[in-house]
RNA sequence: GCCUCGGUAGCUCAGUUGGUAGAGCAAUGGACUGAAAAUCCAUGUGUCGACAGUUCGAUUCUGUCCUGAGGCA
Protein backbone atom coordinates (compact mmCIF):
# COMPACT_ATOMS: atom_id res chain seq x y z
CA UNK A 1 0.00 0.00 0.00
CA UNK A 2 1.82 3.15 -1.09
CA UNK A 3 2.04 6.01 1.18
CA UNK A 4 -0.68 9.10 1.61
CA UNK A 5 0.05 11.96 -0.87
CA UNK A 6 -0.80 15.25 -2.06
CA UNK A 7 0.43 18.19 -3.58
CA UNK A 8 0.52 21.65 -2.45
CA UNK A 9 0.04 24.99 -4.96
CA UNK A 10 0.28 28.10 -3.08
CA UNK A 11 2.00 31.76 -3.83
CA UNK A 12 0.77 35.39 -3.00
CA UNK A 13 -1.97 36.68 -4.57
CA UNK A 14 -2.75 36.97 -8.33
CA UNK A 15 0.59 34.71 -9.40
CA UNK A 16 -1.60 32.49 -11.36
CA UNK A 17 -2.29 29.61 -9.00
CA UNK A 18 -5.65 29.06 -10.42
CA UNK A 19 -4.73 28.45 -14.23
CA UNK A 20 -1.67 26.21 -12.86
CA UNK A 21 -3.40 24.29 -10.38
CA UNK A 22 -6.28 23.72 -13.13
CA UNK A 23 -3.80 22.62 -15.97
CA UNK A 24 -1.75 20.31 -13.03
CA UNK A 25 -5.03 18.84 -12.13
CA UNK A 26 -5.85 17.84 -15.87
CA UNK A 27 -2.91 16.40 -16.16
CA UNK A 28 -2.91 14.18 -13.27
CA UNK A 29 -6.92 13.16 -13.65
CA UNK A 30 -7.01 14.74 -10.19
CA UNK A 31 -9.33 17.41 -8.12
CA UNK A 32 -8.48 20.74 -6.44
CA UNK A 33 -8.92 20.98 -2.76
CA UNK A 34 -9.09 25.31 -2.54
CA UNK A 35 -7.11 26.74 0.57
CA UNK A 36 -8.66 29.86 0.62
CA UNK A 37 -9.74 31.91 3.69
CA UNK A 38 -12.59 34.13 1.97
CA UNK A 39 -13.17 32.21 -1.47
CA UNK A 40 -15.36 29.25 0.78
CA UNK A 41 -18.19 32.03 1.08
CA UNK A 42 -21.35 32.49 -1.26
CA UNK A 43 -21.47 35.34 -3.52
CA UNK A 44 -18.45 36.45 -3.01
CA UNK A 45 -16.94 35.70 -6.47
CA UNK A 46 -15.62 38.66 -7.72
CA UNK A 47 -13.39 40.41 -5.56
CA UNK A 48 -11.68 36.87 -4.25
CA UNK A 49 -11.16 36.20 -7.49
CA UNK A 50 -12.42 32.62 -7.62
CA UNK A 51 -12.63 30.93 -10.42
CA UNK A 52 -15.01 30.73 -13.12
CA UNK A 53 -17.06 27.66 -14.39
CA UNK A 54 -14.62 28.33 -17.32
CA UNK A 55 -11.60 28.62 -15.94
CA UNK A 56 -12.34 25.21 -13.55
CA UNK A 57 -12.81 23.59 -16.94
CA UNK A 58 -14.35 20.63 -15.46
CA UNK A 59 -12.17 19.88 -12.71
CA UNK A 60 -13.81 19.40 -9.68
CA UNK A 61 -12.95 21.95 -6.85
CA UNK A 62 -13.72 21.32 -2.60
CA UNK A 63 -13.93 24.29 -0.43
CA UNK A 64 -15.79 26.80 -2.90
CA UNK A 65 -19.10 28.57 -2.00
CA UNK A 66 -19.38 26.07 1.06
CA UNK A 67 -20.72 28.73 3.63
CA UNK A 68 -22.90 31.83 3.43
CA UNK A 69 -20.61 34.95 4.83
CA UNK A 70 -22.99 35.43 8.15
CA UNK A 71 -21.70 31.77 9.34
CA UNK A 72 -18.90 30.88 10.91
CA UNK A 73 -15.96 28.95 9.49
CA UNK A 74 -12.50 28.13 10.69
CA UNK A 75 -8.84 27.02 9.88
CA UNK A 76 -9.47 23.91 12.09
CA UNK A 77 -12.41 23.09 10.09
CA UNK A 78 -10.85 23.70 7.47
CA UNK A 79 -7.87 21.27 8.49
CA UNK A 80 -10.52 18.43 9.94
CA UNK A 81 -12.34 18.66 6.19
CA UNK A 82 -9.66 18.79 3.95
CA UNK A 83 -7.85 15.31 5.34
CA UNK A 84 -11.43 13.89 4.69
CA UNK A 85 -11.29 15.12 1.17
CA UNK A 86 -7.57 14.11 0.66
CA UNK A 87 -7.83 10.81 2.39
CA UNK A 88 -11.16 9.88 0.14
CA UNK A 89 -9.14 10.99 -3.09
CA UNK A 90 -6.15 9.23 -1.69
CA UNK A 91 -8.22 5.81 -1.17
CA UNK A 92 -9.49 6.37 -4.80
CA UNK A 93 -5.52 6.65 -6.13
CA UNK A 94 -6.03 10.41 -6.72
CA UNK A 95 -3.51 12.49 -5.47
CA UNK A 96 -5.38 15.58 -4.38
CA UNK A 97 -3.94 19.46 -5.66
CA UNK A 98 -4.16 21.69 -2.67
CA UNK A 99 -4.52 25.30 -4.04
CA UNK A 100 -4.65 28.86 -2.31
CA UNK A 101 -2.91 31.46 -0.50
CA UNK A 102 -4.28 31.02 2.83
CA UNK A 103 -1.19 30.90 4.80
CA UNK A 104 -2.88 29.32 7.79
CA UNK A 105 -4.80 27.05 6.33
CA UNK A 106 -1.80 25.59 4.00
CA UNK A 107 -0.26 24.99 7.62
CA UNK A 108 -2.79 23.25 8.89
CA UNK A 109 -2.17 20.32 6.46
CA UNK A 110 1.73 20.82 5.80
CA UNK A 111 2.71 21.30 9.75
CA UNK A 112 0.87 19.08 13.02
CA UNK A 113 -0.92 22.34 13.83
CA UNK A 114 -3.05 21.43 17.17
CA UNK A 115 -6.18 23.35 17.47
CA UNK A 116 -6.68 22.05 20.85
CA UNK A 117 -10.66 21.06 19.99
CA UNK A 118 -11.54 24.86 21.33
CA UNK A 119 -14.74 26.28 19.85
CA UNK A 120 -14.84 29.69 19.42
CA UNK A 121 -16.92 31.26 22.57
CA UNK A 122 -18.71 34.41 20.98
CA UNK A 123 -19.72 35.84 24.43
CA UNK A 124 -16.24 35.44 26.16
CA UNK A 125 -14.45 37.05 23.00
CA UNK A 126 -17.19 39.80 23.73
CA UNK A 127 -16.54 40.52 27.10
CA UNK A 128 -12.91 40.49 26.87
CA UNK A 129 -12.54 42.51 24.08
CA UNK A 130 -14.86 44.65 26.22
CA UNK A 131 -12.24 44.84 28.56
CA UNK A 132 -9.56 45.94 26.76
CA UNK A 133 -11.47 48.52 25.52
CA UNK A 134 -12.57 49.62 29.74
CA UNK A 135 -9.06 48.62 30.84
CA UNK A 136 -5.91 48.09 28.30
CA UNK A 137 -4.51 45.53 25.90
CA UNK A 138 -1.95 45.36 28.73
CA UNK A 139 -4.57 44.22 31.18
CA UNK A 140 -5.47 40.98 29.30
CA UNK A 141 -2.08 40.46 28.40
CA UNK A 142 -1.04 40.45 32.15
CA UNK A 143 -4.06 38.31 33.12
CA UNK A 144 -2.69 35.57 30.17
CA UNK A 145 1.04 35.94 31.44
CA UNK A 146 -0.55 34.73 34.88
CA UNK A 147 -2.54 32.11 33.38
CA UNK A 148 0.25 30.78 30.65
CA UNK A 149 3.34 32.71 31.12
CA UNK A 150 4.92 30.72 28.48
CA UNK A 151 2.50 31.41 25.81
CA UNK A 152 2.50 35.16 26.89
CA UNK A 153 6.20 35.28 26.25
CA UNK A 154 6.03 34.21 22.58
CA UNK A 155 3.14 36.87 21.46
CA UNK A 156 2.85 40.48 21.34
CA UNK A 157 1.67 42.37 24.59
CA UNK A 158 -0.21 44.19 22.31
CA UNK A 159 -1.89 40.97 19.82
CA UNK A 160 -5.42 41.69 21.38
CA UNK A 161 -6.36 38.74 19.50
CA UNK A 162 -4.15 36.01 20.10
CA UNK A 163 -4.38 36.97 23.58
CA UNK A 164 -7.80 36.67 23.44
CA UNK A 165 -8.32 33.44 21.63
CA UNK A 166 -5.41 31.84 23.90
CA UNK A 167 -7.77 32.60 27.59
CA UNK A 168 -10.53 31.42 25.56
CA UNK A 169 -8.62 28.05 25.09
CA UNK A 170 -7.85 28.08 28.87
CA UNK A 171 -11.18 28.78 29.44
CA UNK A 172 -12.27 26.33 27.53
CA UNK A 173 -10.48 23.18 27.84
CA UNK A 174 -7.92 24.44 30.90
CA UNK A 175 -3.81 24.69 30.34
CA UNK A 176 -2.44 23.78 27.05
CA UNK A 177 0.72 22.71 26.09
CA UNK A 178 2.10 24.41 22.91
CA UNK A 179 4.04 22.72 20.74
CA UNK A 180 6.31 24.64 18.36
CA UNK A 181 5.73 23.97 14.73
CA UNK A 182 6.29 20.03 13.41
CA UNK A 183 6.34 18.92 9.79
CA UNK A 184 3.34 16.84 9.29
CA UNK A 185 4.62 13.47 8.28
CA UNK A 186 1.73 11.49 8.12
CA UNK A 187 1.51 12.03 4.24
CA UNK A 188 3.75 12.66 1.97
CA UNK A 189 3.46 16.16 0.90
CA UNK A 190 5.24 17.88 -2.18
CA UNK A 191 4.74 22.06 -2.06
CA UNK A 192 5.38 24.00 -4.88
CA UNK A 193 5.37 27.98 -4.66
CA UNK A 194 4.61 30.70 -7.94
CA UNK A 195 6.86 33.77 -7.45
CA UNK A 196 7.46 36.57 -9.68
CA UNK A 197 9.13 39.62 -9.40
CA UNK A 198 7.57 42.13 -6.85
CA UNK A 199 7.77 45.03 -8.79
CA UNK A 200 5.43 42.60 -11.85
CA UNK A 201 3.76 41.50 -8.95
CA UNK A 202 2.28 44.84 -7.61
CA UNK A 203 1.65 45.70 -11.90
CA UNK A 204 -0.71 42.53 -11.92
CA UNK A 205 -2.30 43.21 -8.24
CA UNK A 206 -3.19 46.30 -9.18
CA UNK A 207 -4.59 45.65 -12.46
CA UNK A 208 -6.45 43.03 -11.40
CA UNK A 209 -8.38 45.11 -8.73
CA UNK A 210 -9.21 47.41 -11.44
CA UNK A 211 -10.89 44.03 -13.87
CA UNK A 212 -12.82 43.32 -10.67
CA UNK A 213 -14.08 46.62 -10.69
CA UNK A 214 -15.00 46.76 -14.28
CA UNK A 215 -16.41 43.21 -13.78
CA UNK A 216 -18.68 44.14 -10.99
CA UNK A 217 -17.25 44.07 -7.41
CA UNK A 218 -18.87 47.42 -6.76
CA UNK A 219 -22.48 45.73 -6.96
CA UNK A 220 -21.35 42.37 -5.28
CA UNK A 221 -20.37 44.60 -2.42
CA UNK A 222 -23.36 46.15 -2.79
CA UNK A 223 -25.39 43.01 -1.98
CA UNK A 224 -23.24 41.60 0.14
CA UNK A 225 -23.44 44.69 2.10
CA UNK A 226 -27.56 44.74 2.15
CA UNK A 227 -28.20 41.21 2.47
CA UNK A 228 -25.25 40.62 5.53
CA UNK A 229 -24.15 43.80 6.86
CA UNK A 230 -20.60 43.88 8.57
CA UNK A 231 -19.90 40.55 8.80
CA UNK A 232 -17.09 38.50 9.12
CA UNK A 233 -16.14 37.61 5.80
CA UNK A 234 -16.98 41.50 5.03
CA UNK A 235 -13.35 41.79 6.62
CA UNK A 236 -12.02 41.18 3.10
CA UNK A 237 -9.98 42.78 1.08
CA UNK A 238 -12.18 44.50 -2.17
CA UNK A 239 -15.00 44.17 0.64
CA UNK A 240 -13.99 45.87 3.71
CA UNK A 241 -12.71 49.17 1.76
CA UNK A 242 -16.19 49.39 -0.14
CA UNK A 243 -18.50 48.97 3.09
CA UNK A 244 -16.48 52.21 4.32
CA UNK A 245 -17.32 53.76 1.01
CA UNK A 246 -21.10 53.16 1.17
CA UNK A 247 -20.83 54.45 4.76
CA UNK A 248 -19.95 57.97 3.17
CA UNK A 249 -16.27 57.45 5.03
CA UNK A 250 -14.11 58.55 1.92
CA UNK A 251 -14.80 58.82 -1.77
CA UNK A 252 -14.66 55.96 -4.64
CA UNK A 253 -11.22 56.89 -5.45
CA UNK A 254 -9.71 56.53 -2.15
CA UNK A 255 -11.67 53.48 -1.42
CA UNK A 256 -9.71 51.52 -5.17
CA UNK A 257 -6.07 52.74 -3.61
CA UNK A 258 -7.17 51.28 -0.52
CA UNK A 259 -7.95 48.41 -2.05
CA UNK A 260 -5.09 48.49 -4.07
CA UNK A 261 -2.69 49.01 -1.36
CA UNK A 262 -4.17 46.43 0.74
CA UNK A 263 -3.98 43.85 -1.98
CA UNK A 264 -0.13 44.71 -2.26
CA UNK A 265 0.41 44.47 1.91
CA UNK A 266 -1.76 41.08 1.49
CA UNK A 267 1.00 39.92 -1.24
CA UNK A 268 3.99 40.78 0.69
CA UNK A 269 2.36 38.98 3.80
CA UNK A 270 1.81 35.99 2.17
CA UNK A 271 5.57 36.30 0.46
CA UNK A 272 6.49 36.09 3.99
CA UNK A 273 4.84 33.41 5.51
CA UNK A 274 5.64 31.37 2.14
CA UNK A 275 9.34 31.98 2.47
CA UNK A 276 9.60 30.66 6.01
CA UNK A 277 8.82 27.06 4.99
CA UNK A 278 12.22 25.62 2.95
CA UNK A 279 10.06 22.44 1.26
CA UNK A 280 8.57 24.98 -1.51
CA UNK A 281 9.77 24.30 -4.47
CA UNK A 282 9.68 27.81 -6.06
CA UNK A 283 8.68 28.61 -9.97
CA UNK A 284 9.09 31.56 -11.43
CA UNK A 285 6.04 32.46 -13.62
CA UNK A 286 7.95 34.84 -16.18
CA UNK A 287 10.98 32.99 -16.04
CA UNK A 288 9.82 31.37 -19.06
CA UNK A 289 8.41 32.82 -22.53
CA UNK A 290 4.49 31.33 -21.19
CA UNK A 291 2.94 30.04 -18.86
CA UNK A 292 2.31 26.84 -20.25
CA UNK A 293 6.14 26.18 -20.33
CA UNK A 294 6.18 26.98 -16.96
CA UNK A 295 3.31 24.14 -16.38
CA UNK A 296 5.78 21.72 -18.07
CA UNK A 297 8.36 21.94 -15.61
CA UNK A 298 6.38 21.82 -12.89
CA UNK A 299 4.68 18.41 -14.23
CA UNK A 300 7.78 16.80 -15.26
CA UNK A 301 8.87 18.43 -10.97
CA UNK A 302 6.16 16.21 -9.99
CA UNK A 303 6.63 12.80 -11.92
CA UNK A 304 10.36 13.65 -10.81
CA UNK A 305 9.53 13.41 -7.39
CA UNK A 306 7.30 10.42 -7.83
CA UNK A 307 3.76 11.59 -7.14
C1' G B 1 15.18 88.70 -21.79
C1' C B 2 13.98 90.47 -16.75
C1' C B 3 11.58 89.59 -11.84
C1' U B 4 9.67 86.25 -7.99
C1' C B 5 9.28 81.61 -5.65
C1' G B 6 10.89 76.58 -5.68
C1' G B 7 14.56 71.98 -6.46
C1' U B 8 15.81 67.88 0.62
C1' A B 9 13.50 60.06 1.27
C1' G B 10 9.60 56.58 -3.86
C1' C B 11 5.60 61.01 -3.23
C1' U B 12 3.98 65.69 -0.57
C1' C B 13 6.70 68.73 2.36
C1' A B 14 9.24 70.51 7.14
C1' G B 15 14.07 71.86 9.00
C1' U B 16 19.09 73.11 10.14
C1' U B 17 20.82 81.29 13.92
C1' G B 18 26.84 76.84 9.55
C1' G B 19 28.45 70.96 13.10
C1' U B 20 26.00 65.90 6.92
C1' A B 21 18.48 65.94 8.36
C1' G B 22 12.66 64.37 9.89
C1' A B 23 7.11 64.12 9.48
C1' G B 24 2.84 62.11 6.84
C1' C B 25 1.83 58.80 3.02
C1' A B 26 4.10 54.91 0.22
C1' A B 27 7.63 50.96 1.04
C1' U B 28 10.71 46.98 3.38
C1' G B 29 11.81 42.76 6.93
C1' G B 30 9.51 39.51 10.46
C1' A B 31 5.78 36.73 13.46
C1' C B 32 1.58 33.72 12.80
C1' U B 33 -1.80 26.89 16.32
C1' G B 34 -10.52 27.03 15.97
C1' A B 35 -11.50 35.20 13.25
C1' A B 36 -5.87 34.50 9.20
C1' A B 37 -7.62 38.72 2.80
C1' A B 38 -7.43 38.74 10.09
C1' U B 39 -4.05 40.30 13.97
C1' C B 40 0.64 41.93 15.62
C1' C B 41 6.13 43.42 15.88
C1' A B 42 10.29 46.02 13.82
C1' U B 43 12.73 49.39 10.15
C1' G B 44 14.32 55.89 7.40
C1' U B 45 15.71 53.75 2.60
C1' G B 46 18.99 60.57 1.35
C1' U B 47 25.60 62.95 -3.09
C1' C B 48 19.83 67.99 0.98
C1' G B 49 19.83 70.04 -8.05
C1' A B 50 25.37 70.71 -10.10
C1' C B 51 30.03 73.20 -9.79
C1' A B 52 33.01 76.72 -7.40
C1' G B 53 33.99 80.40 -3.30
C1' U B 54 34.11 81.84 2.04
C1' U B 55 34.92 78.67 6.46
C1' C B 56 38.26 74.30 10.90
C1' G B 57 33.54 72.63 8.86
C1' A B 58 28.42 74.25 3.75
C1' U B 59 22.46 70.86 2.75
C1' U B 60 22.37 75.89 5.28
C1' C B 61 26.02 81.88 3.46
C1' U B 62 27.90 83.92 -1.61
C1' G B 63 28.47 83.35 -7.03
C1' U B 64 27.64 80.82 -11.62
C1' C B 65 25.03 77.16 -14.08
C1' C B 66 21.04 73.49 -14.77
C1' U B 67 15.85 72.82 -13.91
C1' G B 68 10.29 73.57 -12.52
C1' A B 69 6.13 77.01 -11.66
C1' G B 70 4.19 81.89 -11.85
C1' G B 71 4.57 87.12 -13.20
C1' C B 72 6.40 91.29 -16.43
C1' A B 73 7.62 92.30 -21.24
Amino acid sequence: MSRSKFIVITGPTAAGKTKVAVSIAKELKSQIISADSMQIYKGMDIGTAKATKKEMDGIVHHFLDIVSPQEDYSAAVFQKEAFGVIDKLNNKGIVPIVAGGTGLYINSLVYKLDFCGSNKNESFRQKYAQLARDKSVLHLYNILKEKDPKYANIISSNDKRRIIRRLEIIENSGPQHYDFRQKNDNYDILIIGLCLPREILYERTDKRVDDMLQNGLIEEARALYENYGNVKASKAIGYKELFAYFDGEYDINEAVRLIKRNTRRYAKRQLTWFRADERIQWFDVLSKACIEDTINDIINYIEEKGF
